[in-house]
DNA sequence: TACGTCCATGTAGCGACTCTACACCGTAGC
DNA sequence: GCTACGGTGTAGAGTCGCTACATGGACGTA
């Protein structure tokens, strides 16, 4: 019946270990098993049960672990009642960033932050490869994520609140010379026999060159594999392949030396997102920074407006 | 931040002084007012004000009490998850009733409790004139209440869960050998000029009589006035008097003795209810008594379906 | 089979927290 | 004025949850 307590299971629930949870909480292990234990004496009933050398929650361990995330929410709420009313948001908000997001809104967020004034914003980047952008949410208070298709999106809507950013469309970025280059509009099956400097396996952009190559009726050849987009740029811009980039984020240090150019025919865009646990989602503070967030990629939307035509369908 | 804490400003929201919060949770005034001023340093705001020698709560003690209730409520779903896994409601259950209402529903509730087994359900019976039956809801789980007209039910239905447990028609009583016994329907005309035993002032029948005044176009005359029932019924039995007594309930003692008889034209009756705070509903052993309530009120209406015609318009 | 590692769990003791007991102060009513 | 009442301070005691350290079982490897 004590919330903290609840909110241990729940941590347990999230993280699957003691180790973990304690680590998470800082505490040691021992006082979370202690406190566990004393649960589950009030609960009457196992929470949890062994499973080789680590322990996995029971079927009733799980059900009350969910509703300790609706007392967790309820508290939250209070908590921002509570900022509400001396009309100041406090405390630090963390967010985990993959890279080209990171780079194309957080400068703008932060900014916008610091003419309110007030709160302060820890960023950090994590590997895109991870793909588990929702596990993050444990640990960051906002989860900046993208997809390909808002399809992929098998995130549990009920456990994470998703606030959608933008929609960025992705380019082919071919070298100055390149001889496509001179094209108003690229199709499909112009890019055939190209080399391609792609993503390693899993990531979102991948999705897209398989949706190019059904489109063109041939496989793309994938020569190179890169993870960031920075060493790909560098590739396209000293002529060594093609590749399909962001749009808004592409370029950078080699922005002369790159052309981009829009694609027919194939819907190609990733999608922004905003991840948030619903209990984090209740703070003020934290509301603060994903409306900052949304202004400033409405912002980034609109300045590049010109370089956005509509997709033919 | 501390659930403990905000619990403690609900119960000042609730009963506005700091001594009555102390003897409800059995605490020393001195232990309540170190919480609330912890509180208020968290806060970071004032919560309380003085008001002559008492305090008042700001209007953010008043919200932030707001979102204690949620709070509450979120906990106790978890506690009635919890005794929904072991299948088993647990503690004790508070219940304060109305005299008619408790010897018309709970004889038969215990024992439909007895039959399930495993909960004390514990009744106690409160001054009908108390027409603050929501205010009781702080100290009983369940609180037995009735009103004239549903129209009357003032109650915050947000802050007070209402469950409707049954309609009881309110009849005319009157002696064995009274001219009017021998005819099957009353008309208000027919009361003019007979001598009321009635009900205190601001009792829920007063309402009643007041109806039947309006329609027979004469002011009754109310010559006696009780709470008890049984007062009423003694005097009725002796011929001293007619009155309008509940249904089902009327009798007792003089059961031979007392004639009821339908009053056409006039819709006289009661609406019975269960008064829950929000959070106590919550409480798997809550519903239970709460259900165990509903079949009762149901067949006691079912028993008495002969007795009950509809009324005409 | 023996060993090291990892994870969970006991035990002792320390520190923080929240209660009670009691004294004090301001307000309201006779 | 006195008395009753409600709220607030202070000192001390009990409780609770933490750390530090030791124990024991499960898994992987030599």
């Amino acid at each position: 019946m004590d919330v903290r307590r609840l909110e241990l299971l729940r941590e347990l629930a999230e993280r699957g270990s003691i180790t973990e949870v304690a680590r998470a909480t800082h505490r040691t292990p021992s006082a979370v098993s202690q406190q566990l234990r004393v649960l589950e004496r009030e609960a009457g009933l196992p929470l949890t049960e062994k499973a080789g050398r680590g322990i996995v929650l029971t079927d009733a361990g799980r059900a009350l672990a969910r509703s300790a995330a609706d007392v967790a929410v309820a508290i939250e709420h209070a908590n921002a009642l509570w900022d509400e009313f001396r009309n100041d948001p406090t405390g630090e908000v963390s967010l985990a960033t993959f890279p080209t997001g990171g780079q194309m809104l957080l400068p703008g967020t932060v900014k916008r932050l610091d003419a309110i004034g007030g709160l302060t914003l820890h960023c950090s980047d994590r590997d895109p490869e991870s793909d588990d952008f929702p596990a993050l949410t444990a640990d960051f208070d906002i989860v900046l994520a993208h997809t390909a298709s808002p399809a992929a999106m098998n995130w549990p809507s009920n456990e994470i609140t998703v606030v959608k950013l933008m929609t960025e469309p992705l380019d082919i970025a071919l070298p100055p010379g390149h001889p496509l280059a001179s094209k108003e509009l690229l199709d499909p099956e112009d890019l055939i026999g190209e080399r391609w400097i792609g993503v390693p396996w899993g990531y979102p952009f991948e999705k897209a060159i398989q949706d190019i190559s059904t489109a063109a009726g041939t496989p793309m050849n994938v020569v190179q594999r890169f993870g960031d987009t920075r060493v790909t740029e560098a590739f396209v811009a000293n002529g060594l392949g093609i590749a399909i980039l962001p749009c808004y984020t592409a370029g950078g240090a080699y922005r002369s030396e790159i052309v981009l150019k829009n694609l027919r025919g194939v819907v190609s865009e990733r999608h922004i997102f905003a991840l948030i646990r619903p209990d984090r989602a209740e703070r003020l503070a934290v509301r603060t920074v994903v409306d900052a967030l949304r202004a400033e990629a409405d912002a980034v939307v609109a300045a590049n407006a010109h370089r956005n035509p509509p997709y033919p369908a």
